[in-house]
RNA sequence: GGCUAGGUGGCAGAGUGGUUAUGCAGCGGCCUGCAAAGCCGUGGACGCCGGUUCGAUUCCGACCCUAGCCUCCA
């Protein structure tokens, strides 16, 4: 049984999905006017590995992630580059979509635009008005009116009053309430626009993301996600203005991946402390960058160091080791004692770090059995792999992995030849130049290690 | 100030009312020409103070500290 913590309840609770045996899932995702960085590869690895388990459970799943590709801070640096908001969009859309791939993330089912769903969005403003939920304001904007909506605060737990309190930014006068949030944006002279019935203008953030979940999952679904940052203001609006439009449930259960930190500190594209996705992934393996991420809890925070991503090398390492020179086989009955301890960490709010800690016990089974048995080793890599895979790990060829990188200055053909040399010196018991080799080697990053089948190399 | 989540061994990171997390690093051993890898063994921990309990790192309370949200942000 899964059980998956709700933000909105704030506790694990038993997963049920609405219709038996299908999850629909709406994940926040970018805002695609720079470059990801780490933080947002968090939210994509933590929900690709939650649709990966889904799947392998046996479910059907409909997997949305949108792309907010209209708003202020796109206008602003498309003004700033002096070109056409849609051509910056255009590319740091394309830009995502690399990014994602390389970490071998699975694309989504539906991957909706904000401009593309203009339609949905005045739609449901205008039912939002009918209701008398929203009202326009004074300088064209139209905005939500939080105070009929009696529950809301209740995600981030969050009372009106102590909102109004500790108010922090300059009221603006438009609003009847400073907590009042738009819904439309009235358009300034220049920007991208769209007709609506309250002139031309462009939707706001949180409305986009109701009138695309709505319209890709329906009015009622399982699972929305994001990054933790997005529970205040922006999930408890979407919660505002769906149930206030249907009068009924918007989702059953919120899910929020903890923060990418730096030196104990938010990474943020504000405090200017970020790395870019594509800056890391030029250092290091991206199953190294995705191993990171998946060593801890999704809600926990997650602290970027580089000797994180070494020990996730480490990591690593151990387990293709374990893989090495193994035979195909098949991977045997599923559910033994480590499936089931995978199963187990999983099927407890995706605690991957446990079910990590379980395959790096089968990998020392693998080890410890392989010299009387190679064929049972085998099966175990290939339960090894199988069970990886349910976290995009593991998928790739042993040798490539342990030679890959690393090996910059010396080539495959150059080190091939100075293990020649070496083999013939050791042949010869010139145990002098058979270690000068060696050494040399070591100075350029690469590992070698005499088997009884010969010697092997991998990088440092 | 309001609200939320945390404080676990050298580092990372799970978990539990009494029994080995796991990975890296350390120490001893096996193997090896010497190494590396692997295997066997091993040291080392639960912020502070009270309380409940036969027994608390685990439950309760206070305190200290950290991070986050309350403003755009994954």
């Amino acid at each position: 049984m899964l059980y998956i913590h709700n933000s909105l309840t704030k506790s694990k609770q038993p997963f049920k999905p609405i219709t038996p045996g299908e999850v629909r899932l709406y994940v926040c995702g970018m805002t695609v006017y720079d470059y990801c960085h780490l933080g947002h590869a968090r939210v994509l690895v933590v929900f690709d590995g939650v649709v990966r388990y889904l799947r392998r459970l046996g479910y059907k799943v409909t997997y949305v992630r949108n792309i907010t590709d209209i708003d202020d801070k796109i206008i602003r640096r498309a003004q700033e580059n002096r070109e056409e908001y849609s051509a910056l969009t255009a590319r740091f859309t394309a830009a995502m979509h690399e990014d994602a791939d390389r970490l071998g993330v699975l694309r989504p089912d539906h991957e909706p635009r904000a401009t593309q769903h203009i339609g949905e969005i005045i739609a449901l403003i205008q039912k939002l008005l009918d209701k008398h939920c929203a009202y326009r304001a004074k300088n064209g904007d139209v905005y939500y009116d939080v105070s009929r909506f009696k529950p809301y605060g209740a995600l981030s737990g969050k009372h009106l009053e102590d909102l109004r309190a500790g108010a922090r930014v300059e009221v603006d006068e438009a609003k009847d309430d400073p907590l009042d949030f738009v819904l439309w944006k009235a358009a300034k002279p220049g920007e991208p626009s769209w007709p609506s019935p309250w002139g031309a203008g462009r939707p706001g953030w949180h409305i986009e993301c109701s009138a695309m979940s709505m319209h890709c999952l329906g009015e009622h679904f399982d699972i929305h996600g994001g990054g933790l940052d997005l529970q205040f203001p922006h999930h408890e609006n979407e919660i505002a203005q769906s149930q206030a439009a249907t009068g009924h449930k918007f989702v059953n259960v919120w899910m929020h991946n903890g923060f990418v930190q730096v030196d104990e500190e938010k990474m943020s594209k504000s405090l200017g402390n970020f790395f870019t996705l594509r800056e890391v992934l030029r250092r290091y393996h991206s199953e190294e960058v995705r191993y990171f991420i998946l060593s801890s809890h999704y809600r926990s925070p997650l602290n970027y160091a580089e000797e994180h991503l070494l020990n996730a090398r480490a990591a690593l390492t151990r387990f293709y080791t374990a893989l090495r020179g193994l035979p195909e086989a098949a991977p045997g009955e599923e559910q033994d004692e480590y499936g089931a301890r995978f199963t187990a960490a999983m099927d407890d709010d995706f605690n991957t770090p446990k079910a990590l800690a379980a395959l790096f016990d089968l990998a020392h089974r693998i080890n410890a059995v392989r010299a009387q048995d190679i064929r049972q080793a085998a099966q175990l890599g290939a339960r090894l792999r199988r069970l990886g895979g349910i976290l995009g790990l593991l998928q790739g060829d042993a040798e490539a992995y342990l030679q890959g990188a690393g090996a910059e200055g010396l080539s495959r053909g150059e080190i091939e030849r100075l293990l020649g040399e070496r083999d013939a010196a050791r042949k010869r018991r010139d145990w002098a130049e058979s270690d000068r080799i060696r050494r040399h080697l070591a100075e350029q990053g690469i590992v070698i290690e005499d088997g009884a089948a010969g010697t092997t190399w991998r990088r440092a």
